[in-house]
DNA sequence: GTGAAAGCGCTAACAT
DNA sequence: ATGTTAGCGCTTTCAC
């Protein structure tokens, strides 16, 4: 059994008391320099390192922060994660990540199961909103902060990360019908998403406004993969009228929709503009390049980990809300020319 | 301050003691069936939470797992934490994440400074080797079971899991050779990892086997990106004589090269032949796409993590070494029809 | 089958 | 400036 050396084991090869040795260690009460010096110099000699659990358990606090995201494999969410894991790093907090993989189920079972004790906030981007989020303020009655990102639970009061879901897809619409598109369909998220029904709202309002016809037909709810994206093209083209141009939810679909649409020989943005959400790199490498709204992954991620921070330094700290903008991102696959 | 249910408050509830209480709860030692019943539905009223670090502290262990990746943000290491989050969720751990962002200095104060009471085993694919290993062999060395996978290091006596670079470079190599192409360049990693090497041995050994010339020109290393792989090929075409097909030592690097062939107006494939190595799903995207050999990173994933929990159960366990094989993934790329 | 008590490693009053 | 002690929440002898 392995057993690191403790600061008892300092104090009683120094001959001083356990208390003085941590006071030493901790470098913040009065200690003399000399005892001080023996101390850490024993502290380096036994390769002291000291013990989380214990420290945890006297201070009900872990330095731990938990993530809870539907997947990893992805552009967006695994650079989320860096932008918070570089703000986490320097404020000496480690990450312990869980990832549902879409499972709304097995987000309850994780949730539920948590090591709350073990945890001083949670940041999470839920799996679903299908089911109730009820899980979610369980933690937070056990007065665990939680703050939410990108896919964020609308019942519950705490602070929220989002970029500007509606007006990111608004502008992608008018960006599509200012180029010439006028059948413009929507190949949308899961149903039940708050994220997911706010894109479907600006793409909706943005049709309105330029007194296009909105046809129920061409809104095609499914998931967030490429190959969700394909089906969901051919889905389209089984209609008897068929758009002149995709909006997708993600840049995944929107490549997704790409390849079908190649299958088909019909031209990419001579023939039928898309343009996605994201901007994962994969949209300049895809040929034609894929119009698209970048997300501010990264910023978002920083900034949530900030707001946990806060909430769990500040005793009460009231929830905020933050909303950051997309950007248009004008490539090939939006263009007649 | 939050504070949850304890055992305590369970045991003071129902006036029985608190070694009963911990007992009922941990459903294995002789408990009265009408007591266990009580307990377990105080702990339900109460919202009892285990305390992890008191558990920690008493045993000396914490299921949890410490995980240390160059990036995450990218097809293979997202794809092999998935494998491991697999393996580690039926097993009841949890997992902390560490990205080190390929930067050797934070490699090194992200172990050194590891709270090492907090983590039973530790999963480590290296950022660099430049650097010693002395860190890595310092965390052994406490008696915290470790396991490298992909990117290993050399001198330290571990388990170690991998993909076979060597069979695969060679036989990608071979390929190229196969379908005609006799001037063959690399586009390799940065010199001193051991798997780079492993990739550029493997390279060098088809083409003397095929009696192919070596030309060092033709061999270029940088870093992992597609910007660096755009790059080295902005080099090559800097030669007197230029290559005519491309070994990439990942996908990524691979598409910058044909990026900035098809910039030049080159014909990939029928004028340069590419291939790359990863089988990240932008191969099948990209236009021509990509031949490439597809590496088990789910697999790896998995397959390490449960080497790590056997070396933490078992308490002499021998290293093992795992290479699987990788599987050659012909696409439009590497053909001159 | 259950309880009392010691102890895991550390911090934080309270003494001196 | 340093020592003594209680206690964080839990498990685990050792009694009975």
């Amino acid at each position: 059994m392995r057993r690191f050396a403790t600061i008892k084991d300092i104090a009683s090869a120094l001959n001083i008391s356990v208390s003085t040795v941590s006071r030493a260690l901790r470098d913040t009460y009065d200690v003399n320099a000399s005892t001080r010096q023996a101390v850490l110099q024993k502290a380096t000699e036994l390769n002291y390192r000291p013990n989380f659990n214990a420290i945890g358990l006297v201070h009900n606090r872990t330095h731990n922060l938990g993530i809870l995201l539907p997947e990893i494999t992805n552009y967006y969410f695994s650079t989320l994660f860096t932008g918070i894991q570089e703000v986490a790093y320097k404020a000496g907090y480690n990450l312990t990540l869980f990832v549902t993989g879409n499972d709304a189920e097995r987000e309850v079972d994780i949730v539920r199961n948590l090591s709350l004790s073990g945890l001083d906030g949670l940041l999470v981007s839920v799996s679903s909103q299908a089911d109730s989020d009820q899980h979610f303020q369980e933690v937070i009655d056990n007065g665990v902060p939680v703050v939410f990102f990108d896919r964020v639970s609308e019942n519950i009061h705490t602070s929220k990360v989002m970029q500007d879901d509606y007006n990111g897809a608004f502008e992608a619409t008018v960006h599509l019908i200012k180029n010439g598109y006028g059948k413009i369909a929507h190949i949308a998220g899961p149903e039940g998403l708050t994220f997911t029904q706010a894109r479907l709202n600006g793409y909706l309002d943005a049709l309105r406004k330029h007194k296009l016809p909105v046809k129920p037909s061409w809104i095609v709810h499914s998931g967030f993969t490429q190959q969700h994206g394909e089906q969901d093209l051919e889905q389209l083209w089984e209609r008897r009228e068929k758009p002149d141009a995709i909006f997708a939810v993600n840049d995944r679909k929107a490549i997704g929709a790409i390849l079908a649409l190649k299958r088909k020989n019909i031209r990419i943005g001579k023939d039928v503009g898309v343009i996605g959400f994201t901007n994962d790199p994969v949209a300049a490498i895809v040929s034609p390049s894929l119009s698209t709204v970048a997300e501010p992954a990264f910023e978002i991620g920083k900034l949530s980990c900030e707001l946990l921070l806060k909430h769990i330094h500040k005793k009460r700290f009231e929830p905020e809300q933050v909303t950051l903008p997309g950007k248009l991102i004008v490539r090939e696959s939006s263009s007649r020319l």
